[in-house]
DNA sequence: CTCCATTAGTTAGAATTCTAACTAAATAAT
DNA sequence: ATTATTTAGTTAGAATTCTAACTAATGGAG
């Protein structure tokens, strides 16, 4: 068995699952380069992210969205608000919740690390068709609803 | 902001790299779902499942096949050893390097949890047409190819 | 042949995410 | 109204994977 043998096989012959990591695994690497000065994970970009587009929202709708259980929300959470990034109000209409807000710094970082990782978005749209692309993300979302 | 417009902007309006995360993690938790009992997870099943398809792989042979570091191999494979599922044996033609077996115990956990394996992919399979399942693996193999 | 750079594997320690168990608030049932 | 169940969030501790640094063997350059 030769290296070469290896290389074609693990992507042509592998179970779905392990070709869903290997593009999964590949694309965080990719953000993580580019948000490597900032200091930044994958993980604590996106949160920054979704929550600059759902200020008010809350832990627990914030997990199946970054898809971490429960508890590694709130600790994720509490790197952001360590870090000075976002701030937690109590919900105005439940006692048990609470509200995610991002500071001006937390504003700040969301649009810089925004802008970077569209590159790597880009560098995907370029490589395939607006058709395959398009067509990705729809058999990428019919596989997620299988499972629904 | 209500939660039923949160379930269907993180499909549809989030970035690739979270679909792809998403779905990974998606079919992660099935198969754990499945390898319960057995007290396997997913990286491991998947270990077993390569080294049982090549006989005498190397710890870096498996690396960028299993999409995880070097030393997250060795520590991989230290589990698969003390459960009695591999050996490690020197390679004859290269005194780095070592060579992984299944042992009896091995084989037969392969062969049990690739069948429960199987069922998650055969679900994957079902909800779609051959040819978006087919797609779907290309396009997946096609976005990986763009970062090489 | 000797030295230098590269490659294979491991070790040590940190970071991330997990499960299980807990508190507190809201909702449902009687 | 009171009690039981569910839901939101946290805490504690374990498991997994990471980065950095190390040892040992190979391969190439002088």
């Amino acid at each position: 068995m030769t290296g070469t043998e290896h290389e074609e096989w693990q992507w042509d012959n592998g179970p779905i699952g392990r070709l869903v990591k290997t593009t999964f695994i590949t694309l965080r690497r990719e953000v993580e380069k580019l948000l490597g000065p900032t200091g930044l994970t994958h993980t604590l970009w996106s949160a920054l992210s979704v929550i600059r587009h759902f200020p008010g929202i809350t832990p627990s709708q914030l997990e199946p969205i970054l898809m971490i259980e429960r508890p590694s929300v709130t600790s994720l959470l509490n790197g952001l608000e360590n870090k000075g990034f976002i701030i937690r109000k109590d919900h105005p209409e439940d006692g048990r919740s609470k509200q995610i807000y991002l500071t001006e710094a937390g504003l700040k970082m969301a649009a810089e690390t925004q802008h970077l990782t569209a590159v790597v978005e880009e560098r995907v749209k370029v490589g395939m068709t607006k058709e395959e692309f398009e067509t990705l993300k729809a058999l990428l979302v019919k596989t997620v609803r299988i499972f629904e």
